[in-house]
DNA sequence: TTGTAAGCGTTATCAG
DNA sequence: CTGATAACGCTTACAA
């Protein structure tokens, strides 16, 4: 594919190639200048006469020159590149958490790729890898899954990495974690102040630490209020809609049915309530239910939910400071911040019994 | 930052570096072989005898070495990166889309990277930059926006592009085009045979090309059925949940409300419904409603919205199809596909007038 | 089947 | 302030 020369003769020989891309040679030579100064004007550099970059500049814009972003990163030993994982891009949870990280990463001028892992741990070692190859600068795994090996590989490569809510006593990387026991506390309080004390839980799936978490501090807050959740009204979901729709079903086969319902997440209550729907009773009158997330969707429901909400946005700016302060080093050692979530209250919940209305 | 050398001199200096990336030649060293065979064991070439191959593959994997991306493509001339231009990941829509094509991407082992516009011209600019700097090999323009300086840049790099639903003079570009027609003629009978003759519209944005033509394909079945929509009752969103609900407050406000409501996109009927409901008001007692897109979310609306389905993972393979194919080179011209729109009935429609009743 | 070495397009060092 | 030129890490002709 390269040119190839005759050693020992002065004759250069080019094999004729299609390509016919621009690079700083040719601007050097149409500006009079020496690539130096090119590169020196493309990266805004003081040390460029104003006069000359202008006449680079016009070159440049005239041939509407475009400079070679892996020969930059190379040469470089930088890529501005950020690595974002998330677990599924069709919960709407994690467009949001992108679409703020990708804005404020664009004020730092780094540019953000992201990968889906869809639950899967093969595909979170693919991404990693890929990532690793394209030499990133950092990463911020934002799945709610861990993968040991996964996380050995970036312990290896040294990339400054910060993760979401990972498991407590796991302190190898910058973490973000997310405070899921004020919300939970607030919503079980909430529901018992309203006079439930059958209430139901549907789990997320039980490979996921965030999920089990919620779970068990939803169990230890009932406790705390001297209830508990009936083993028939425990029931695992997988934070999909599908999940919440097939939990419901097996609630409302019961012969002691709740009054109300937890979940672990608001695609589970949007299955849950559609189903709830579908077999002609009503929220709250004849279940309250509470989400958690608070993603945009459940306000627009009918009735809209009452849920935790978990700020997608903070985690975004809180994950990028954590992830700038560790590429530039200046940290001594892991960080850790702590995100709040509170309980927001809308029209999915209610007083309990009131089953002789309509 | 890179080494230098006295010239004239057999010496040779080498700074000392922090940098302690593993590469090619280390590999080569500790395996005993050439950095070529090194190269060719990575690429999977069959000019590698099995046995040396393994070697190379076992010192790899003892130090975890993981190849240069940058130096890859730089030195291959191919990306092996594929650029997606969304307008907006908050809008379920997208989401989706994406998901598809990287999941058909994957398979053809090409990456694939985003950008986000946000509907704004600008962003879409910059996008482009972005991605012709990384030197993707594809990019596939999905924004249902259209910028002509940016279209102008495509053009010039020529790099092989494909767009959505570009306007039907414009062929310079590979188009998977969506036949709204279909979807929007049968919308329209459905409400005239459920005894609608009283129709509002919701558009997009007027500078959205693609609204525009939804309007005027409602405005013209309309006419067909010798109906029209009443001033008043033509209304520009923004195929946002927010203009779905300022245009449904409009509507709220007349003497003479409509009976059905036709939405430009999902979103938009989304905050007519909540809108709707906030009004103490029943779909589709009192008004019937019809969503554009079949977002997942709206069948589990209570009503399930009825709505025009565009098949965006249809969209996502007929895409990076032509995308591969013009990448190949093989085909003569540009090219073009259509997909077709169908009118999914669910809850949120029905006979109108029935005021009385409840 | 393997090795040698010339590029790929930049950046950054060093010498003016 | 500018220029010459050695890396950066890899792929690929070409030679062996």
């Amino acid at each position: 594919m390269h040119g190839s020369e005759h050693t020992g003769s002065s004759q250069v020989r080019y094999v004729n190639m299609e390509r016919n891309e621009m690079n700083i040679a040719l601007i050097a030579r149409k500006a009079r200048v020496s690539t130096a100064t090119v590169s020196r004007t493309l990266n805004h550099s003081p040390l460029v006469r104003e006069k000359t970059a202008v006449r680079v500049r016009k070159v440049i814009e005239d041939l509407g020159y475009i400079p070679n972003g892996s020969a930059r990163s190379l040469s470089s030993g930088r890529s501005n590149l950020l690595g974002v994982i998330i677990s599924d891009i069709t919960n709407p949870f994690f467009p949001d958490l992108i679409s703020s990280f990708e804005r404020l990463s664009a004020e730092q001028s780094y540019e953000v790729i992201f990968a889906n892992t869809n639950y899967d741990p093969e595909r979170l070692e693919h991404a990693l890898l890929r990532m690793m190859q394209r030499r990133v600068d950092g990463i911020a795994l934002m799945t709610s899954e861990m993968h040991e090996p996964a996380l050995a590989m970036l312990k290896k490569q040294k990339i400054p990495t910060v993760t979401l809510q990972h498991r407590i006593e796991e302190s190898d990387f910058n973490t973000v974690r997310v405070d899921h026991r004020i919300g939970i506390r607030k919503a079980v309080q909430h529901l018992v102040e309203l006079g439930h004390s059958n209430i139901a839980f549907i789990s997320g799936p039980g490979a996921l630490w965030s999920a089990n978490q919620r779970r068990d501090f939803v169990l230890a807050e009932l406790a705390h209020n001297k209830l508990k959740v009936a083993p028939s009204c425990l029931i695992e979901g997988n934070h999909r809609v599908d999940g919440g729709v097939a939990a419901m079903k097996t609630l409302l086969a019961l012969k002691d049915r709740p009054t109300a319902i937890l979940c672990s997440n608001d695609l589970t209550a949007l299955g849950a309530l559609k189903t709830i729907h579908e077999a002609n009773l009503e929220v709250p009158r004849d279940f309250s239910l509470v989400g958690f997330d608070d993603i945009d969707m459940v306000s627009l429901m009918h009735p809209a939910l009452t849920t935790v909400r978990i700020p997608r946005s903070e985690i975004a700016a809180e994950a990028l400071t954590m992830l700038l302060a560790a590429m530039s080093g200046l940290t001594p050692r892991m960080q850790e911040t702590t995100i709040e979530t509170r309980l927001v209250i809308r029209q999915s919940t209610g007083a309990p019994g009131k089953k002789h209305k309509k």
